[in-house]
DNA sequence: AGGGTGACCTGTCGGC
DNA sequence: TGCCGACAGGTCACCC
C-alpha cells in the first residue's frame, strides 16, 4: 500500500492530533518485521513531541526517545479516540490520553522500533543507508550500473519511490526501465528527477492513491483514483500513443512500460 | 561495494 | 466448490 505519498498523507492526517499526547502504553500483537527493541514500559508517560517522515519511515519524537513506524507492504495507521477492539491484523496499539494509534498490517512486513535517537545503532541501521528525499534538490543515479528501475527502488540513492511510482516516473521521463543507470544522459537524469518529483507530489496533493484500499489515519480514502499511465496496464493501449503496454520482471517485481514512448 | 537472490507473511485472484 | 500457484504497494541479510 504505502509509497511515499501514502506515508506522508498518513503522517499529515494524525501528526498534529497526536503531538502533545501522553503515552499510556503500547500493546503489541503478532510479531512484526523487527522487534520493538526495548520493553514497552519505557514508553509509559512519555510525551509525543511530533511525527516526522524519512523515506517511508515515520519518526515519532518522544520526550525520551524515538519511535520508528514502518508500514511495510500492507500496513496502515488509524488514530482515533474510540477504535473498535483490535482485529486479527491489528498488531500494534499505542494508547495515549488523546486516542489510540493502531497499526493494521495483514502481512506484518511493517514495524515499530524504539531507539534512543537517530544515532542509536538500532535507528542508524534502518535510516543510515537511505538516499536523498525525492522532493529535495536532486539525486545522482548515474554512478550505478544496475537498471534504472531497480536503482530507483533500492532506496540508497533516492528514497520513497516504490514499485508503482517507479514505473510511472520512468514513463513520464520517457526512459526504458531496463536502461542502465550509468548510461543515462544528463538531460535524461534531469527529466527523471523532475518526473519523480511530479509523480510523487501529485499523488501527495491528491491524498494518496486508492489503487487498492489506501486510507489515511482517519480511515478516509484518498479521493484520487490513481490514473496510472502504465502500472498494471499490461496489454492495454498506452494513453499517449496507443501502443500496448509491456510488462517484465526486474528483481522479482513487476515493471510496466510503453515500448514506444520509453526509449531503451 | 555493487549487484543478484531469497526471505519474511497473509490475502486474493485466476485457472483447472 | 476446492485446490494450487502466482502475485501483491518493502527492504533486509546473505552470497558472489
Amino acid at each position: 500500500m504505502p509509497e511515499l505519498p501514502e506515508v506522508e498523507v498518513t503522517r499529515q492526517s494524525f501528526a498534529a492530533a497526536i503531538t502533545g499526547a501522553r503515552i499510556q502504553g503500547l500493546h503489541l500483537g503478532l510479531p512484526l518485521r523487527w522487534p520493538l527493541g526495548v520493553d514497552t514500559t519505557v514508553l509509559r508517560d512519555q510525551t509525543v513531541l511530533g511525527v516526522r517522515r524519512r523515506g517511508k519511515y515515520l519518526l515519532m519524537d518522544l520526550s525520551d526517545g524515538l519511535l520508528l513506524w514502518h508500514l511495510g507492504m500492507s500496513g496502515s495507521l488509524r488514530f482515533a479516540v474510540d477504535l473498535p477492539p483490535p482485529g486479527k491484523h491489528d498488531h500494534a496499539n499505542l494508547v495515549t490520553d488523546r486516542g489510540t494509534l493502531r497499526l493494521h498490517d495483514p502481512r506484518r512486513f511493517g514495524a515499530v522500533v524504539f531507539a534512543r535517537d537517530e544515532s542509536d545503532p538500532v535507528a542508524a541501521k534502518l535510516l543510515g543507508g537511505l538516499g536523498v528525499e525525492p522532493l529535495g534538490p536532486g539525486f545522482a543515479p548515474e554512478k550505478r550500473r544496475a537498471p534504472i528501475k531497480q536503482v530507483l527502488l533500492a532506496g540508497d540513492v533516492v528514497v520513497g519511490v516504490g514499485n508503482i511510482y517507479a514505473s510511472e516516473a520512468l514513463f513520464a521521463a520517457g526512459i526504458r526501465p531496463t536502461k542502465r543507470a550509468h548510461l543515462l544522459t544528463g538531460p535524461q537524469a534531469m527529466r527523471l528527477h523532475t518526473a519523480v518529483r511530479e509523480v510523487l507530489s501529485r499523488a501527495l496533493a491528491l491524498g494518496g492513491s486508492t489503487l487498492k484500499d489506501f486510507k489515511n489515519a482517519h480511515g478516509e480514502s484518498g479521493y484520487f483514483q490513481l490514473d496510472a499511465m502504465v502500472y498494471d496496464r499490461a496489454g492495454l493501449p498506452c494513453r499517449v500513443c496507443g501502443t500496448p503496454i509491456k510488462t517484465l520482471r526486474q528483481g522479482q517485481r513487476s515493471t510496466f512500460y510503453c515500448p514506444h514512448c520509453q526509449k531503451p
